[in-house]
DNA sequence: CTGTTAGCGCCTTCAA
DNA sequence: TTGAAGGCGCTAACAG
């Protein structure tokens, strides 16, 4: 199964094989009446210019990275499909790697990208290492980081571009929908304390909470994760003791969703005894049955902004542009949350 | 940010560079001296061999092409998941591409990864035509279809490497648990006429409700796609009107979920006074409120199986290898149904 | 054990 | 307008 190249279209067509690299390169220096011919001999046989030869000559070759835990996570496959999308319009496709959540991997995926001579690499996680495992390949590779900037860490993270949603306003923002509705007595719950996402989305709700003169209740979650899981653990042990709050701002929706099965278990209805909201709006929280109001990450635009940023790096390598970009969040309203 | 070659090394190393070639290729032929002192250098100047140019000599890239409709589609991420995972055990690396759900983009993207000499390609993708769409680059690179193969028509599609679950017996296997469950009187409901998928699960449907004497009853799908709101529409319309029916057999999980919506609007609680059962098994249907019974696709086998038979096919490309590979479901029982 | 050399498929000067 | 030739970074003979 040998492919055509394009010495056998130069054969075929009876001319050297740079005529037919012009012909398809949309060189002008060549006649309309053999472009016209070569092209078509080129359709007929179908012909592929070989995309390795070219980016080793043109030491470039339009194809970025992405390294994300998990497509199966629904918030990175929404990141993916916009990083890929927001690409493709740029004229860049893109390699995208799942890691898995060990350290490890993501060096591997470096590597590997590395090797494969992509022109640029958008790490997208969530967790605080990230900025470190980015910025310690900044020299070899134009990289940004979609996730929380951590301030304080390396010199040379600090000149890693970034972009991350607004979590601190985002912990705001939903703290005073919630008080809007009249809930005065808020729970914060859910908290990974070594979480930079976290603690800011958690001083965003201190913040409001301040603000209106109310007290701020934090419950922090014990397990290593924001999964349904722990959320549902969560839950069990909350609703078990007697409540001094009616409404919960779930760190995340995953952690949200395992709290409603937990209240539904538990018997408290929800909106009807407790508001709950969550922060993320993945596409689990629009579902029916759910339908979790929440803080939108507004995936699209990170992605966008994320790509953005990296041909703006790769076209401008030693201008180390000092990009730490934050997209504001959004309220999505749905029926998990109610007025008292 | 000019990347170091293997010539920088050599000239560090003060050796030529098939030496160093050798030094990271493991071959035997050089000195463990010089190698350690060799990949001690290149570890120190980070040094990535140019995959590029190994593979435009090899002639071979060590990366499939994997062409879904969306990640952003549960099922299909899993699938991409799956298939990531048992092609990186084998070795290889998958370069993912979304296609949207229109023809022309699927053709467009084939010639991408042909171009980028990828060794094989897998097509995920439930429509009828993908087999046509897949089958047209049989000649020109390995391919295998995962879903459903369509007999009957060109030659070149009868030759094209297959995966896909049984829908028949799935078909089969949910309408017979209903059946065990007590329910005489089931709907099948949501089919879409032209869809080889459907008819394969609705036929299967038919010989269990032929096989235990019973009526079959099936309502179809109107719209266009198996989406949540095409669930929605249906069961609206559904529901309006008195049931002859105890149960009812959604074509697809997101049919099912438009369902359950439309279900809880009009006031008839499930499982209490109907029965639900799904058929894919996504990750929706797991969540917490929604625990949907349903039919198992299996995803993580079928990526399996499908990088197994393009990797032999790779491996083997002359021995046309006659692959219609089924994959027997199975069946995952959560809260929508009950016993009568 | 190590160096030399010839390409892999393509693009890009430089000549003609 | 077209052809010839060099070289991108690397591997794989073949020498030494």
């Amino acid at each position: 199964m040998r492919r055509v190249t394009i010495k056998d279209i130069a054969k075929i067509a009876g001319v050297s094989y740079a005529t037919v690299s012009r012909a398809l390169s949309g060189s002008p220096e060549i006649s309309e009446e053999t472009r016209i011919r070569i092209v078509e001999i080129c359709r007929r046989e179908g012909y592929r210019a070989n995309t390795l030869a070219r980016s080793l000559i043109c030491n470039k070759t339009n194809v970025i990275g992405l390294i994300i835990p998990e497509v199966t996570n629904p918030y990175y496959a929404e990141i993916a499909f916009g990083i890929e999308r927001s690409a493709r319009e740029r004229g860049y496709n893109v390699m995208l790697c799942n890691s898995g959540y060990e350290d490890a991997h993501v060096d591997e995926l470096f590597d590997f990208l590395v090797g494969h001579q992509v022109d640029g690499i958008i790490l997208a996680n969530s967790r605080n290492e990230a900025c470190d495992w980015a910025s310690r390949y900044l020299r070899t590779i134009p990289t940004v980081l979609l996730g929380d900037a951590v301030t304080g860490g390396t010199p040379e993270a600090d000149r890693l571009g970034t972009v991350s949603i607004d979590n601190r306003a985002g912990g705001r923002m939903g703290t005073e929908y919630l008080q809007r509705l009249g809930h005065t007595e808020i729970l914060y719950a859910g908290v990974r304390p070594n979480s930079i996402t976290h603690q800011l989305r958690a001083q965003g709700y201190r913040d409001a909470m301040e603000h209106a003169g109310l007290c701020a209740k934090i419950a922090e979650n014990p397990g290593g994760s924001s999964s349904i899981e722990h959320g549902y653990e969560l839950g069990k042990q909350l609703f078990a003791q007697t409540r001094d709050y009616t409404a919960i701002f779930a760190a995340t929706d995953t952690l949200a969703l395992g709290l409603m099965q937990a209240a539904e278990e538990c018997g408290v209805s929800i909106p009807g005894e407790l508001s709950l909201l969550g922060f993320d709006n993945i596409s689990y929280s629009a579902l029916p049955r759910i339908t979790l109001s929440t803080i939108d990450q507004r995936k699209a635009l990170l992605a966008d902004t994320a790509v953005r940023i990296l041909l703006d790096t790769i076209a401008q390598p030693e201008q180390q542009q000092y990009h730490k970009c934050l997209v504001p969040p959004t309220l999505i309203e749905r029926h998990s949350c109610r007025a008292r």
